[in-house]
RNA sequence: GGGCCGUUAGCUCAAUUGGUAGAGCUGCGGACUUUUAAUCCGUAGGUUCUGGGUUCGAGCCCCAGGCGGCCCA
């Protein structure tokens, strides 16, 4: 314990920071502990709520409950003392002091150093008031924690850089913060559970790489004293899955953060919770029926329904079959024109230049078709919707389409506008993987710091025979916006912020 | 990377044309034994994000920077 002569007679402190810090030095003045080890609690605020649901106005239970939980009303009176006390989950419960049942001293006590804020352990017997409110009539209190910050006011909302540099408040105070976090896990847990139920494997591959792959993004480089070399943070964990699917885990998936050297925004974080999944002798159409029945039962299990209510209020309908659309001909109509993997790039620059889409001159014919594509369809779906057969040129690791030529059997699941997972059929030949694989290292050496490295060992994972196989990978904090309609920082508890 | 907006008391926000920086809640002192954001009386609380500049005088105008938000790339 600190000694009471250590604690800075700090002046400089503002009133209400100085106040607390003095009621914590008076306590432990007069033998109190303000942080005990240990409290006498019977029962958490939702036992009581649960146990006495339905007690009229005026009753005295005669059961007597030690219970605990921050204050965060007070309602101080002469002889009758009013506490709210919240439980972490939120659960409320009225605490009553009364002069008669606490006495004197106990009463004084609670006036002089009971603050919002503060944990209170209080014993007594559980009653409702004369208004119908359910309470414990206190025969003692105890300090539990004493709170050296004033709570910020509960009616008014915190703005949005507090609430997230400073989450626990927000989780004090806002109970769409608390049901936030609840839903997330409980998303995660359907979605393992959903995968459990259909025998697939859990794994965690490497989150330190010496050779970053399996998505086109710049990561983080860190660095190994012991190993003398740098390492990067992965980008993906795609690589490593489909190892494991050589080595006969047939059916696996991920869970597990992700690092993309890139600013955020409302959908991006440079940290985000990824789930990446592999089946051996499934195909992408296949793997989009999967993704679909992992999202419904996500759905169903955390928020009760398949048609969610977003942040907005609106309804959000994930339920029944989802639409999907092919890349090329949905472009094509929406352009008025028939674009084809045969339609040369510099006709596709006329074609964003007549619709006054700035793009970089040097865009290939796939990322042009993909950046057409986006501005004049993906920008205007709102229904979950597959789009189907993307270019090759820009899906390095899937598979040609088994009919349709220049075309890679992938999709996007796109959701209110945003992309919310991708599936392939994926590439196993090991040679073509190769080749694939050599050209985005020479894009690479021309300056494209987000191509792909050729991963030697990963190619002769493939030599060694990679089944045919279905993947997916889907954005955890992107399907929380997809069921809930929050912004990404609100999915995330602990977005990354610069220091104050 | 560019543009625009914001930054004031513990919290949420005001402040006219450049002229003593205010309110609500919170805090502190007091009254009150059934309150529900209790009420009533009294009272305190400020490096106006930082650093420069203009001016008799700057929260406000100018310059540079920090942090945040939105839009664009």
């Amino acid at each position: 314990m600190t000694d009471e002569t250590q604690v800075p007679q700090s002046d400089d402190l503002p009133e209400q920071l100085r106040v607390r810090r003095e009621k914590r030095a008076r306590l432990l003045a007069d033998g109190v502990d303000p942080y005990p080890v240990e409290l006498p609690r019977t029962h958490d605020l939702r036992q009581i709520r649960e146990t006495y649901s339905d007690l009229a106005p005026d009753t005295a239970t005669g059961d007597v409950v030690g219970v605990t939980g921050r204050v965060i009303f007070l309602r101080n009176t002469g002889k009758l003392c009013f506490a709210t006390l919240q439980a972490g989950d939120g659960t409320e419960l009225q605490a009553m002091l009364s002069l008669n049942k606490v006495g004197a001293d106990a009463l004084s006590d609670w006036k002089s150093t009971a603050d919002i804020g503060d944990h209170v352990f209080v014993r007594g017997e559980v009653i409702t008031s004369r208004r119908g409110e359910l309470s414990v009539l206190a025969d003692e209190w105890r300090m539990a924690a004493k709170s050296l910050r004033p709570l910020p006011v509960a009616h008014k909302d915190l703005n949005e850089e507090t609430r997230i540099r400073q989450r626990y408040v927000d989780l004090i105070l806002r109970p769409q913060a608390r049901e936030t976090v609840r839903t997330r896990a409980g998303v995660v847990r359907a979605l393992r559970d959903s995968f459990h139920g259909r025998g697939f494997i859990e794994v965690e591959t490497p989150m330190l790489q010496t050779q970053h792959g399996g998505a086109t993004a710049r990561p983080f480089v860190t660095r190994s004293n012991a190993m003398s070399m740098d390492l990067y943070l992965r980008i993906a964990p795609e690589l490593f899955l489909k190892r494991c699917v050589v080595g006969g885990i047939d059916r696996v998936f991920e869970i597990n953060r992700n690092f993309r050297n890139e600013g955020s925004d409302s959908t991006h974080s440079p940290e985000f919770a990824m789930l990446e999944f592999y089946a051996a002798y499934e195909t992408y159409d296949s793997m989009a029926v999967l993704t679909r029945e992992l999202i419904q039962e996500s759905a169903q299990a955390a928020l009760g329904t398949q048609v969610v209510t977003l942040a907005s209020g609106e309804e959000y309908d994930l339920s029944g079959e989802w639409t999907s659309l092919s890349m090329y001909p949905s472009l094509s109509d929406a352009l008025g024109s028939e674009v084809t993997p045969e339609t040369p790039a510099e006709l596709l620059h006329k074609h964003a230049e007549r619709l006054e889409l700035e793009v970089d001159p040097k865009l290939g014919h796939g990322k042009m078709v993909e950046e057409l594509w986006e501005h004049l369809v993906g920008d205007q779906l709102y229904a979950p919707t597959f789009v189907r057969d993307f270019p090759v040129e820009t899906s390095p690791l899937t598979r040609q389409h088994r009919s349709i030529d220049g075309v890679a059997e992938k999709w996007d699941l796109y959701v209110r506008g945003f992309e919310l997972a991708t599936g392939y059929s994926e590439l196993v030949d090991p040679v073509v993987e190769r080749e694939r694989l050599t050209e985005q290292a020479g894009l690479r050496a021309g300056g494209d710091d987000e191509a792909m490295r050729l991963d030697e060992d990963f190619l002769r994972a493939l030599e060694y025979g990679m089944p045919p196989s279905g993947g997916v990978g889907m954005g955890i904090d992107r399907l929380l916006m997809a069921l809930t309609g929050l912004g990404i920082r609100e999915t995330i508890l602990f977005p990354l912020v610069r220091p104050e």
